[in-house]
DNA sequence: TCGTAGTTACGTACGCCGTACGTAGTGGGG
DNA sequence: CCCCACTACGTACGGCGTACGTAACTACGA
């Protein structure tokens, strides 16, 4: 017999390995770096099983030894990204300044891993990075006095957006992969016609708001700390504890 | 010649048909409400151009006729859908209410479409339904006296978060699509694995949310209104115009 | 001590996918 | 009226995930 039975598991639970027959040649964590690697340099696209065991120097079907599925393996990457998260010892007790910091650091996180964020929509769950981060929030939002549901929900609202924004901000870049012509001929084009519909005239405030906003550029840092800074406001609208 | 050349192009500049040949058996949206019939029924993933034509009843490669790549019926899809949005003739005068009611439109028409806000995230751009749909945002927002780069920051959280709201609860439902489970047991199995790491008491702080939680049964509908009220809160906290 | 069962490694093969390319037929404009 | 742009679509290529079979290897029970 050579796989296992497909019966319901979760890759968490799966033990790497077993004790008896020869020593495996790689272990579990080295065929996610590898496919992390992969996904940092050509996209999530390129990340195919072929081309991890290539990057890894093993046989294709050697690496189902180490992951039993591609999805399972999606979700070992995002966890293993999202243990790059720095979290001290002890919340600093300014639960404003922690969960900003968070913020702040899984937006790092994502343009380091360009995939990350549209991979983390389909591929995540309570992974043991996930539960560390989990803690950890949950630990920032413990001086504040609201029930636990909605702590649960101003955490899943910061992670959202920082997620949202991200992808947003990246969606061209990631789409120009793969196509037939440049990122720059691509957002060239969509420019354009942007330009030609407004120019029509049947879009009347959207001619306006382009009129103005050239005026002033816009600094996404400064925007993205103003979003998630009115997000924690609208939480604790009294400037409460 | 057969095809077109690769230049760099938006579908939506790209007009349907020339004059000369013979008449087309069927037309762009045709080839796409196939589409997003297969996507309704059977998820995303078995949109494929066999499937589609298929569906269409026509061969594979005469759905080029009608559709570039895959990636535009992707985008096409998406503005199909969007074109779903019942606006008004005119905003009610209260951005707040329009607003709302917006978001509420887009939770149901991602709730009929659980595709939607997957691709959404990778397919979306100024499409002719987007603008439409933005116009009418800014239409609504014209009572609020803030600058026009603020509005569309509203405008693109209140989006943001109808999408990773549903995206979110729709995560498992979708991701159980072709998994050789059931999505009941893939839901027990994770919940199993939860229960096991918590009961480890390395997580105390999440053992005391799950300890609490059951005791106050969610409604998502309710918890839904609430986050995007609090948003707009954030966005006027003056209760300003 | 030794057989054997459970591993690891991995080649082969199947059925999908997107789509490039070539060919045949059709019907409107010069 | 005829030419050629256009539609329709069959075939084929290179890629994908992965089921399955085989061979080599090692830890454990007898």
């Amino acid at each position: 017999m050579a796989g296992r039975a497909a019966e319901p598991e979760v890759i968490w639970a799966r033990p790497e390995r077993a004790g008896r027959g020869p020593k495996p040649a790689y272990s579990r964590r080295d065929v996610v770096d590898a496919a992390v690697r992969i996904a940092d340099a050509d996209g999530i696209d390129a990340v195919s099983m072929r081309r991890v065991a290539a990057e890894l120097g093993c046989g294709t079907m050697s690496l189902y030894n180490y992951v039993p599925r591609k999805e399972d393996l999606y979700e070992l990457m995002v966890d293993a990204v999202s243990g790059e998260y720095e979290l001290p010892e002890e919340p600093s007790g300014d639960w404003r300044a922690d969960m900003t910091a968070i913020a702040h650091q899984g937006r790092a996180i994502m343009y380091r891993h360009p995939w990350l964020a549209r991979v983390m929509t389909t591929a995540y769950g309570f992974s043991p990075n996930a539960l560390r981060f989990l803690e950890w929030c949950l630990g920032c939002l413990a001086p504040l006095e609201q029930p636990a549901g909605l702590k649960m929900q101003l955490i899943a609202m910061v992670n959202g957006t920082v997620m949202a924004t991200v992808a947003n901000e990246q969606a061209i870049a990631e789409r120009a992969r793969g196509l037939p012509w440049s990122e720059e001929e691509e957002q060239a084009v969509r420019g354009a016609y942007l330009m030609g519909q407004v120019a029509s005239g049947r879009y009347p405030h959207l001619a306006a708001l382009l009129a103005e906003a050239p005026a002033a550029p816009v600094d996404p840092d400064e925007i993205f700390a103003m979003t998630i800074a009115r997000l924690l406001e609208s939480f604790a609208p009294d400037g409460g504890r």
